[in-house]
DNA sequence: TTGACAGGTAACTAAATAGTTACATATTTA
DNA sequence: TAAATATGTAACTATTTAGTTACCTGTCAA
């Protein structure tokens, strides 16, 4: 399990789309993540692949669906690489403060 | 700035090179990052460029020289995005003890 | 004020990437 | 068992990307 398949995955917005509503709502299957995509069912198919591949999503085979759950380890191990320990907690409240006063998050 | 400037920089593994040498040593110039990398002077220009259009690193002119700071802001912003705020506090643990164990990152 | 040094711009190319369409396989249920 | 549903595979295409070479601009110091 290479970074650079980590990074890679997360380039693209519509995987981290995908990433976004698996973590509103994990295990979904391949065609509740299809809905409300522009695209088409196999191209949703490759971006889930990759973010498998890159260990950002574990999957499950349910009869004849296939769930789909997200994997928040590798994402932190991003953060700290390149964040001395001691500018984290700096960070963390300027990031939770953002937060307070903005809402959630866009792309 | 948005995120997609962030990740699609991210993505690159020269690229990461680039902020993990700046971690290491901040404020150098685009002639000091040039050393160790098999590229052109030109094609590292390009790289630091897209770092700094992501605001992932920040410049000064210096004379005729042109030093390069990084910025962990975004970074940081990325791990805020899917890890859940009571997961926090176990993921760090857990990457704490692996670097415990193992020393420094490689790519 | 000329030459050397540090960085910038532009046009081009090979390879990677995201998407498509067409077809195939498995599992449930009428 | 046959049709419907859910997922999988493969070949192809347009666009993006990372790199190159060639040439240009600004700054320092003899």
């Amino acid at each position: 399990m290479s970074d650079d398949a980590v990074f890679r995955a997360l380039a693209d917005a519509s995987r981290r789309q995908l990433l976004d509503r698996l973590h509103a709502r994990n295990g979904q299957t391949l065609g509740e993540l299809c809905d409300g995509f522009d695209m088409s069912r196999q191209a949703v198919m490759k971006h889930l692949a990759i973010l498998e591949d890159a260990n950002l999503v574990a999957t499950k085979r349910q009869g004849r669906e296939k769930l789909h759950f997200i994997n928040p380890v590798p994402i932190n191990a991003i953060a700290e690489r390149w964040i001395g320990k001691f500018e984290r907690p700096r960070l963390r409240a300027l990031s939770d403060l953002k937060d307070a006063l903005e809402g959630e998050n866009d792309d």
